[in-house]
DNA sequence: CTGTTAGCGCTTTCAC
DNA sequence: GTGAAAGCGCTAACAG
């Protein structure tokens, strides 16, 4: 039988009261008292039972998500995995809620941590917009005791306990060795479509991206980003123009959301050519895409896993636990036509 | 505050007892009783706190994980994931106890299979070898009402609980494609090396290969499977042999394991040569032979998942419980030399 | 500073 | 058949 608290206070030849004391660190406790005590704890070996505590406790964590309110399939995406992790709550003791804030504003942002540094929640996970005073803003939350975790985009230098989402860098070089490679030595031009530069997902990706283009596959070159605002109106305009006044181009890398517009451009004005596409981000219409073999790879982040992850650290720093790294560890998906779930 | 035991029984009239009688479907409650407090539990949205329910039995699980004793990389891995989730046991309230037996051998599977339908363990997970007495064994545990789990390699129309294992054939066909694509066009012949056809993945993985390869990559042409017993010695003089006897060899795909001698073997015959090489498992001498070139992708299967898999379908199976569908789909990794963990 | 006691939500004797 | 009461491991008043 594992051993217990009263096993723990038989040893020590103290109550119960000082043991719970000493086991979460409350004051009023003599040095040597609490000494004893935890001689005793770790020769016994003793483990807290974690389930017993919170039952006692009547504790639940009420954690919040901040999301933007962006309209792509990805962000829905997201929001349905919160949602079920809301249905699950009752279960682990969570007690999620949600604020939607206005996409790629900082202010919005900071206002929501700023309230949020009020009413103090147990955690927070937040997709983030990368700006100097959202830094600040969640630099001050963790100085007050706040676990907090940025979701699918992190925050640069932020002090922030943990990052549920992929290694954008690695995404972006992934993608170039992708298409270099089934591109086989073809000499051409390489469109790019991004949302926005100024989210660091997508900086990143192209960072990636391009440091390998330019290393390992010379004969390739990129073409000025294309910022498509995550809109797929937009990406349909830009690729399009894109696509018909440049005669070179022999593959695409779409970096970000709004693939809706990425894939009818392709499908009207390079239904002839042999174009090899890679996308990020399977939904309903990169997942068809990739079947009819408008696109060839798709890159992905689970968003599922990523939002349960982020309960997990979140709930592991609340109560001041290990996590299990390789569990959060949060993967890029490669998805070939013959590899979809 | 969610309802308790407490809310049912006021709610239905009778003591705490009689509602967990019905609760847990034991016997010895009046038809009407049974009724009346079946109807409190709806009305009310009861759900029962798995936690405190857990604690007041004292409940543990006792879970046994049979387990090849091969000597590669991966099942060395797969182990290390079992130890590691032992060394957590205490925090989850499982009790992990592991089986070795000789690989490929169905007669000593059997036998533990049979010796664990005595001592009913809360849930069994094993490696399959896919062999039709082994089939019956473990049908007739489930039968017995066992929750009962395949790893890594499933087993044909048993009546397991759950596979934690991926996509063999999906991963074949993968390959081929990686394969097929980075060869570009080219014309030639694929070597390919295999454990043992004996064992279903690696049978399903030849098979999703093959049939990928022969649809959509006709100007490449398969060569008679070497098997190398998934040993390191047998793979290289195999290899080796196969490099230096066929000259139109332009492409690989290692399914099984062994790779070290793979690895020995490309690199003495074929440095000048331009191979391309699709291997399966991230080990240290895999992920060594990617970074430097000598093979170009691997496809891996998460062991840890695999393991954590294994144990939360088992806990859920034990207690009648749902699963969460997408944490427990066992994903195909695909790592290029950019993308590695 | 330390100990006693009640109780978290559920299960389990043991009476009635 | 049903209920009262004790207890799982831990925490939180409240005394002392």
């Amino acid at each position: 039988m594992r051993p217990t608290v009263h096993d723990i206070a038989a040893a020590a030849g103290v109550s119960l009261a000082t043991v719970d004391r000493v086991l979460n660190q409350r004051p009023g406790v003599r040095h040597v008292t609490r000494e004893k005590v935890e001689n005793a704890i770790r020769e016994i070996g003793y483990v807290r039972d974690v389930a017993a505590a919170n039952l006692a406790k009547g504790r639940t964590y009420p954690f919040v998500f901040i999301l933007p309110a962006s309209d792509n399939s990805f962000m829905h995406g997201l929001n349905a995995e919160v949602r079920a992790a809301v249905a699950r709550a009752p279960v682990d003791r969570t007690e999620i809620r949600t604020i939607e804030i206005p996409a790629f504003d900082p202010d919005a942002l900071v206002a929501a941590l700023e309230m949020l540094g009020e009413e103090r929640p147990s955690g927070i996970a937040l997709v983030a917009t990368d700006a100097p005073e959202v830094r600040e803003a969640v630099d001050k939350l963790v100085e007050n005791g706040i676990p907090v975790v940025t979701l699918v985009s992190d925050l640069t230098g932020s002090r922030r306990h943990h990052y549920a989402g992929v290694d954008n860098i690695a995404a972006g070089r992934t993608a170039a060795r992708l298409l270099g490679r089934f591109l086989g030595g073809a000499e051409g031009d390489v469109a790019v479509l991004a949302g926005s530069m100024l989210v660091r997902d997508h900086r990143e990706r192209l960072e990636g991206f391009a440091a390998v283009i330019a290393r390992e596959f010379p004969s390739l070159s990129i073409l000025p980003v294309l910022e498509g605002r995550d809109d797929p109106e937009m990406a349909y305009m830009l690729v399009a123009d894109a696509l018909s006044k440049k005669g070179g181009i022999v593959g695409v890398y779409s970096l970000g959301a709004g693939n809706r517009g990425l894939i009818k451009a392709l499908k009207a004005r390079a239904a002839d050519r042999s174009l090899t596409v890679v996308a990020h981000e399977l939904t309903a219409h990169t997942r068809a895409a990739l079947i009819d073999g408008t696109i060839d790879a798709i890159l992905n982040q689970d968003a599922g896993h990523e939002v349960r992850s982020a309960i997990r650290v979140l709930k592991a720093k609340a109560d001041g636990l290990a996590v299990i790294d390789g569990q959060e560890r949060i993967r890029l998906d490669i998805f070939l036509k013959d590899n979809l779930p």
